[in-house]
RNA sequence: GGAGUGGUAGUUCAGUUGGUUAGAAUGCUGCCCUGUCACGGCAGAGGUCGCGGGUUCGAGUCCCGUCCACUCCGCCA
């Protein structure tokens, strides 16, 4: 049907036939000449119908945006003076000599064109919006990320294996999407958040190194970077220690930004501690393309007579930081309320500042309406440590750490955005030495940072008992440009580890045996040392193909109240589906 | 669960202090046009102003409720 794509016509296939098949792109009607844009997967193709061919040139004068036709042809240079630049092809063009309609269309509901159409009406006719260029790029970038991440893992000896799509509820994480069993009434499989223990199980197999690209489903709600389903590029290996582990998947990454996008990603990629991060950026995921940076103050403020300083700085849990923001001196008060109600929304009460309009004369060249309650010295500690300059302003976080943490944080992010502070390097980073525990003041209780599968970094489960929230676990997060790319740890591998953890989350012997019992019996049969990570897919491929949301890398993605207006999924089940699954609606009415 | 922004022609948007016939661009239809490539010219069609209620002599505009989309908080081990 077809001898060549559209976008692969050049001047080596002059004065030869080829045959065509794609989409109209557009139709250009000169009355004695009609061109056509011809489009396929592989890009456009200019045809040109003269009237001294009267058949083809009567249907090309009927054909409209996105009919689908094939045309017969022969390539020609085009005239002196009309080559098209701009266009791969646009050297070339070619004379139809038949043109086939293989399907009418009606007129589209947006232009392809079209880069500002709203995002529901995209997804309702998606199979439309995914034959603009830019999606096909998407597309097409995804299957060659997924190719070679395949290619470097089999090199490497790892198994691509699958593992349950129908499996158990997990107690902790995310919500779980159900799914009732016919044929064990009023029992339910649920769809895997991911296959943490079923690779951790593989290694226990003895399959020694394993990965998959695997869809996995969390029912929380969604976010631009978060979908409902997505796909993790899942990997675990036996016998590897962290600093084996990141390495390997390091070098990964390196050839997959090389062959894929060609960006040097730097090597080594640089390594930054947990606590180290959380202070310098107020985030575990710090984007370090941005240059703005937290400073301490909590030890100034503690003598200060300024009580919303001085209260914080002496609490157990309580931060005073300060962030400088070069030349931000020229924001406008505006600006400044605007920025205060932004970080309202993290829980800061209020977003101090002090202008810098000489940063030579001292206290005499600072403006600022809490000037009055710092002392002299606490001023020039300040102005050394934050390096203020002349023309910057100083911002203040001062509450309990979490909330200067998140507030500054996303303010460090808001601030760079907004003031192009942003170099446009890609600046990947590891995370390491997490708390094993953060404590859970609602429930009372610990919770795990990562997963109840971290392993500790002391091997002697009475010490992580003696003082949880000083423990620090094996696991790592790899961070590119201020997103979490993906995570993983090393995991515990003896039954007792495993138990006292267990219990540490407030699970009791015999919760944990209920809902892991499969697991840490499978501990007790000789259980390699093992360890793995766990990258988001999707979201990988949004940073790589700069787009802004993560529904733009996905074919066929949900809308932020997770359903799909194309399909007009979810929707009711019908009442026989729901007797043979013993099921009655608490809001009857709602089947079909 | 909460905050914000938006919903007006197929699409993207404008619509003043509530006031006569709701506009623009683009797309679409027809006619004209032999070198365009966002072709051009002329003419034309196209609207439950998201939905429901209320205030008013009168509502796209004000009020209440509701639905949808997006961004964010919570949530996402």
């Amino acid at each position: 049907m077809r001898s060549h794509y559209c976008g692969q016509l050049n001047t080596s296939l002059l004065d030869q036939k080829v045959e065509l098949c794609g989409w109209v792109h557009r139709r250009r009607d000169h009355g004695g000449v009609i061109f056509i844009d011809l489009r396929d997967r592989a890009g456009l193709a200019q045809i040109v119908f003269d009237p001294d061919r009267p058949e083809p040139f009567s249907i090309a004068d009927t054909v409209r945006n996105e009919y689908v036709v094939r045309i017969t042809g022969q390539v020609r240079h085009r005239p002196e003076g009309t080559v098209n630049r701009d266009l791969a092809t646009g050297e070339v063009e070619v004379l139809g000599h038949s043109i086939e309609i293989l399907n009418r269309a009606k007129t589209p509901p947006f232009q392809l064109d079209d880069e500002n159409v709203a995002d529901d009406t995209r997804l309702r006719y998606r199979y439309i919006d995914l034959r603009r260029p830019q999606m096909q790029d998407n597309i097409r970038l995804r299957a060659r990320v997924a190719k070679i991440l395949r290619n470097f893992l089999d090199d490497h000896g790892f198994l691509e294996i699958e593992t349950p799509m129908l499996t158990k509820a997990t107690p902790e994480g995310a919500r779980d999407y159900l799914v009732p069993s016919r044929t064990h009434p009023g029992a339910f499989f649920a769809l895997p958040q991911s296959p943490q223990l079923f690779k951790q199980l593989l290694m226990m197999s003895g399959m020694d190194r394993y990965y998959q690209i695997v869809r996995c489903f969390r029912d929380e709600d969604l976010r631009a970077d978060r979908q409902p389903e997505f796909t993790q590029l899942d990997i675990e290996t036996s016998f590897m220690d962290e600093k084996q582990i990141t390495a390997i998947m390091e070098e990964m990454f390196i050839k997959l930004f090389k062959d894929a996008i060609n960006v040097n990603l730097p090597s080594p990629v640089p390594r930054m501690t947990y606590a180290d991060a959380v202070h310098r950026f107020g985030t575990d995921h710090p984007d370090l393309c941005n240059p703005l940076e937290l400073t301490e103050v909590s030890d100034l403020m503690k003598q200060v007579e300024f009580k919303v300083f001085s209260g914080p700085a002496n609490m157990t849990n309580g931060r005073v930081a300060a962030m400088r923001v070069p030349k931000g001196g020229e924001l406008t008060r505006k600006q400044i309320d605007d920025y205060t109600a932004y970080v309202a929304n993290f829980g800061a009460k209020g977003l101090a500042y002090i202008k810098v309009n000489d940063a030579g004369k001292g206290r005499e060249g600072l403006q600022s309406p809490i000037l009055k309650f710092l002392p002299d010295e606490v001023i020039a500690e300040l102005l050394k440590r934050s390096r203020a300059e002349t023309g910057d302003l100083i911002f203040f976080g001062a509450d309990k750490a979490k909330i200067v943490n998140d507030s500054l944080g996303a303010l460090r992010n808001q601030i760079a955005s907004d003031l192009t502070l942003l170099t446009s390097q890609w600046q990947p980073v590891w995370i390491t030495d997490f708390p094993m525990f953060e404590y859970n003041e609602e429930e009372r209780r610990w919770d795990s940072l990562h997963h109840p599968f971290t392993a500790p970094r002391v091997t002697d489960p009475a010490e992580v008992e003696a003082d949880p929230g000083k423990c620090l676990s094996r696991a790592y997060d790899l961070v590119l440009n201020g997103t979490e790319l993906g995570g993983g740890s090393v995991r515990i591998h003896t039954p007792e580890m495993q138990r006292t953890v267990l219990r540490l989350l407030g699970m009791g012997a015999e919760e944990a045996e209920e809902k892991f019992g499969f697991l840490i019996n499978a501990l007790d049969y000789g259980c390699p040392p093992h360890g793995g990570i766990a990258f988001g897919l999707d979201r990988m491929i949004m940073l790589m193909s700069g787009a802004p949301s993560i529904r733009d890398v996905i074919a066929f993605p949900k809308t932020q109240t997770a359903n799909c207006p194309l399909t007009s999924a979810p929707a009711p089940a019908s009442l026989k589906q729901l007797r043979e699954l013993g099921i009655r609606l608490a809001k009857p009415g709602k089947t079909e």
